[in-house]
DNA sequence: GTCAAATTGACATGTATATTGTCATCATGA
DNA sequence: TCATGATGACAATATACATGTCAATTTGAC
């Protein structure tokens, strides 16, 4: 009995950790991007891009699970930045590849590294094990949460 | 080697997981709100209410870290659904306390209770040592994060 | 090859969730 | 009592989306 209030109340608070963790992380990512004239959502998109290669704007939004008028808007940020440009795309005329730039791939690599640097800090501090299984958690929970959200409706 | 590699990737998922996370929990709690007429964010305040006891609209921004103006706003809200009363302040003449009516408690009670229920069903799937242990990884991540962010500036 | 249907980019509008700033009013405490 | 701070109200701005529409063009089925 007591393992199971203790344990519905580490998931509560688990689940509640969830908007302060990404708040956090955001504000990482934003801080660490000072200075480059990227913000976390042009970042988003050169990710992508490094990640995946080149993609057509309606690629990106798939990946990024946001709709395709929004990402437009994204990627015409980048474009204007010039950290991404346009290239042909042999399979549709009328939607071209976006592509990083060298000046792109620089700076994101750059930002990238720097962050994987935080990264193994941060998790210096932590047993490997329990990072993995606490993605695991995270995973299950977020998979269990979505079922009941549209099993609720 | 190998497995500093590891542990940076699952970290790296296990932040970027938060904002699926959050969403997942948000869409959730709506849905179970369904009918009752109240919101995410009003519900946010009744659980202050219902966990704190009484409290002036300061000291409930000050526990969900949202400023000032904005839970004064969320706080109009409840006040208007009749779920949360005024009452006076021993301690400030203008400042009055906030506190859940009869109505309100049942209220989130209830949706409590429900809540609570979810969260057994989903923990039933899940090692109790495991939820904690990733309790403790998103802590720590999370405050290791703060700081950082708070150093790059 | 033709033509209907789908895709793309652009733009306009709407909404939720905040933050920031300002201001008048009033309470508190030195 | 009087400076200081707290409070609530309001306005402006920002961000992160979703939705809807439209023209141009491309694709694919026939």
């Amino acid at each position: 009995m007591y393992i199971v209030i203790m344990k519905a109340d580490d998931l509560h608070h688990l689940i509640w950790m969830s908007r302060p963790l990404m708040q956090a992380a955001e504000a990482c990512v934003e801080a660490g991007l000072d200075g480059t004239g990227l913000t976390v959502r042009m970042r988003a998109v050169l990710e992508i891009l490094h990640r995946h290669g080149a993609q057509t704007v309606p690629d990106i939004a798939g990946r990024l699970e946001i709709n395709r008028q929004y990402v437009q808007v994204m990627c015409n940020e980048v474009l204007a930045s010039g950290f991404v440009e346009q290239r042909e795309n042999p399979r549709h005329k009328r939607s071209p590849l976006l592509a990083l730039t060298d000046r792109g791939r620089d700076l994101f690599q750059e930002t990238l590294s720097r962050d994987l640097m935080l990264l193994d800090e941060i998790g210096a501090a932590l047993p490997a094990e329990d990072v993995s299984k606490a993605l695991g958690v995270v995973l299950a929970v977020t998979s269990l949460l979505k079922k009941t959200a549209g099993e609720r409706q």
